[in-house]
DNA sequence: TTTGACCTGTGAGTAGGTCACAGGTTTTAG
DNA sequence: CTAAAACCTGTGACCTACTCACAGGTCAAA
């Protein structure tokens, strides 16, 4: 398979078949002819791993190790198994955030309901946001 | 004020101070004698305006535009309105998104508590994700 | 006067691709 | 047979919103 065959194949970029091959996660052997490179089932085994395993949230590192512990003939598993749970608890953060910025959205939409436009006087840019309360409790400064 | 002392009141790195004024967020005039940026208090309003739209979800370029609409005298804000409902629908998606990764991720979890590990044979890499249905209805191919 | 804290601009780094470019190859249509 | 379209190659820039490093200039206190 040449490189738009296996990303059609995988329903992925062509850029990003040969983005994965720098990285290292595809491993393609070289036509001398042409020089093109030369994709086998296998190759396209580990594409579509790769992009099942980005769909759960692993970084590409972790995807090329889980794939280079595989070709040594160790089970990547465990060390799936303790990525994913890592993952997790990042996924319920990021989640944490997000409803957090959520309450500040609508917090701040509902404040504005009442309040006019006007117009910026040198002193105000746009009330709206600037008589946002955004008073939360700690980590107001960095620690 | 010098870079530091805005920073620190705005509680930003000065690199930000520093990058916003490149980004043309802030407009500092300079001391002719040693090249040295000198900010205002008005600088420090946008600042600290620029920061408070950070955190409600707007872009940089979004913010500057807001400050150069003011600066042109007109009324941001019904513009900030309109890019903010737009925002939390983003947010509300992003939300979505995650949430139902995170519920794909429990599963998986639960599901592989009672899968071997297994060794690579060659036609597996790692059952735990190549096992792992990511059915999710619509989008699964890029529209 | 020296030391340390600050200033300057520039460039690189972050994640995960995506896109553009210039030039070589292969396929297909006429 | 040939010309154009479609593909291939590697390299490097671009995206976000900063952050950090570096080399060299400036300034305040001791």
């Amino acid at each position: 398979m040449k490189v738009k065959e296996l990303a059609t194949s995988a329903g992925v970029n062509p850029d990003t078949v040969r983005f994965y091959t720098r990285e290292g996660l595809l491993k393609p052997t070289r036509n001398p002819d042409n020089n093109y490179q030369h994709y086998d089932a296998e190759d396209l085994r580990r594409l579509r791993f790769a992009r099942k395993a980005r769909q759960l949230g692993f970084s590409l590192p972790e995807v090329r190790e889980i794939l280079d512990q595989a070709d040594d003939h160790h089970s990547p598993c465990p060390m799936v198994r303790d990525v994913f749970q890592q993952r997790l608890a990042e996924v319920e953060r990021e989640i944490d955030e997000l409803l957090q910025l959520r309450k500040r959205m609508k917090t701040a939409l509902a404040a504005w309901q009442d309040m006019p436009d006007g117009t910026p006087d040198g002193h105000t840019i746009c009330q709206l946001i600037e008589h946002w309360d955004d008073s939360k409790p700690g980590k107001q400064v960095e620690e």
